[in-house]
DNA sequence: GTCTATATCAAGATAGAC
DNA sequence: GTCTATCTTGATATAGAC
């Protein structure tokens, strides 16, 4: 099992979080209705909820899953990186980009953290802040950019002629030569 | 007339979207439909339609009075200013805080730009550029730290304790301090 | 465990009377 | 120019039968 959180689910549970991963992917978070959902594991909306408190729970569980996945893939990319920062921006980018519709879910709304299985969102969070070398603060500040950079991305808000991988570059150029506080 | 966009309006439509404004204002985009609208304005929701297109028009000429306020916004705090960045910066910060809702109206979906009034978008996006000595990418660099500081705020995505002006201080720091290309 | 039926709510937009 | 009535669509969630 690859994900501790799926793996804490009853089988039905881990059916229904994983097929709705398959709508939100294929059809955005508009698509992702209990109706939907229960079409397509062929079975009623109504009969979800013996397997899934409510609709935000579930989708507590697919933001969870979200953040092992970013965990996986920045400490992967950071791993043996001589420039961990660059590293682990294209990493973000790259995830962004794969599954927008899921990064979306993650960043759009106030996070429920209760809702989250434990530790997830640090450890996501811990090898970009290995990269900025500890600095909370900078850790922050070039999250804030990269976030920026997917989301405008995106949403489609750059003029069509705007050259975006120039843009990362010098975006993260300003972040990796600027002196420590 | 302060907006040359409302100008434009006959004064019942100008009427509309002025109570649209205040709406959005208030309540955010969620209270923005034509019934809560028309209640508003002592009209029913049915009788809108005779004065403005649809629901997309009419939030495309709030993005277009937000973009106006933004380019009178931005210029102010840039003239006579010794660190026009920073000073951009700022008031990126205070129109969002400000005017959250209005803000994520602007942000948070593709603009429709065939249906902004001409030239808004280019107004409130000069100032910027002006401050960053005319480097496009740069400026979009600049730009994505920014509305992603301000969009992370608003969404409560940074843990309780971050200091956010310090965050602002570092972000705006590092490209203050890069060479230029 | 799954079903049907239903409650409740809200949305954008149009037809046609006045 | 404004109204009432309505169409169409969609959502989350619960009650109670099987």
């Amino acid at each position: 099992m690859a994900s501790s959180v799926l793996g804490g689910l009853t089988p039905r549970a881990r059916e229904i979080v994983q097929a709705a991963r398959g709508l939100l992917d294929e059809e955005g978070p508009g698509a992702l209705s209990m109706r939907r959902l229960g079409e397509r594991i062929g079975m009623r909306a109504p009969s979800l909820y013996e397997h899934v408190r409510d609709k935000r729970t579930l989708e507590a569980a697919l933001i969870s899953v979200g953040f092992e996945e970013q965990a996986a893939l920045f400490t992967r990319a950071t791993d043996r990186s001589e420039e961990p920062l660059i590293a682990v921006a294209a990493a973000y980018r790259e995830f962004a980009r794969r599954q927008p519709h899921l990064y979306r879910l993650m960043t759009e709304r106030p996070l429920h953290r209760e809702l989250l299985a434990p530790g997830v969102e640090d450890a996501a969070a811990l090898p970009v802040l290995l990269a900025m070398g500890g600095d909370l603060e900078r850790t922050r500040a070039l999250w804030a950019f990269a976030h920026g950079m997917v989301i405008l991305e995106l949403n489609h808000r750059f003029p069509p002629d705007a050259d975006l991988d120039d843009t990362w570059r010098k975006g993260i150029e300003a972040f990796r030569t600027m002196r420590p506080a």
